[in-house]
DNA sequence: CCAGTTCATCGACAAATGTCAATCTATGGG
DNA sequence: CCCATAGATTGACATTTGTCGATGAACTGG
């Protein structure tokens, strides 16, 4: 198990504009504090915190960690009703989250519905967060 | 701007128990798909949800990055009042909820209360993101 | 002791979220 | 054709969440 940090490839990535975009270091408060860079950019954080959203849910967390732990990261719906405690709308609704946030892709192949993991989307979050 | 990856140490980590434990890989649907490794245990999700959830908000990733961004990543609650567009009891409800899901730290000096990051807190979850 | 400051807590409220039953839309097989 | 199956959509509901105003608690300076 060696997780290789693939070369990113975040696709729903709101354009980092510089990773840590400035707001301004013009203060000097009371209580003696002192700044020592520039704080992420309010619609960066509005940003960050749509993809924190969407895996903020334990269901939608297993979703994509079965998806994942699929073979080629890719499973039909069917694999996740029988593994979930949840009905198949419930389950279906979690999926359209996490494919409108990036994390997944869709692809209907006859009858069932394949989904697969977004490469990066997941090690762009990661990457961004201890850079806070 | 260098961002150095500190050392992890992980403070408040609900004892990651095999960082994937199982949950079970015995089945073949009819849609032909196979399993290569076991998914996150649903405790695990679940924790791993509470800490995402309590990132998932744009005033507080905003409160976080400030908070990183003080020298000594250390912020009275003078400082984020500065900044932030909110009110004084919500900044002050949205640096509960980090310090109860273990990002933030909060030590009273005199009238003020500084807040600390707590180092590798948010690199403990970065870390996991990626191994979904 | 009193007034002002800093911050936490409480109560209320609207908005967002997770869930399900019911329904709808393909697709495939007889 | 007709029916069965896989999955998406819809509508409804209870719960959670983010926000604020009002109030309370603790400390500071006159």
């Amino acid at each position: 198990m060696t997780f290789v940090q693939q070369p990113v490839l975040v696709p729903a990535a709101p354009k980092p504009t510089a990773l840590l975009p400035l707001t301004d270091v013009t203060d000097a408060a009371a209580c003696g504090s002192s700044v020592g860079r520039a704080a992420i950019a309010p619609a960066d954080a509005d940003a960050l915190a749509r993809q924190l959203k969407a895996l903020a849910d334990p269901a939608r967390l297993r979703i994509l960690s079965i998806v994942g732990a699929h073979l080629d990261s890719e499973a039909c719906v069917c694999d996740l009703t029988d593994v979930l405690t949840l009905s198949q709308p419930t389950i279906s609704h979690h999926l359209k989250v996490l494919v409108d946030a990036g994390f997944l892709t869709r692809s209907k192949r006859g009858t069932w519905s394949y989904y697969r993991l977004v490469p990066g989307a997941l090690g762009g979050v990661a990457q961004v967060l201890p850079s806070l």
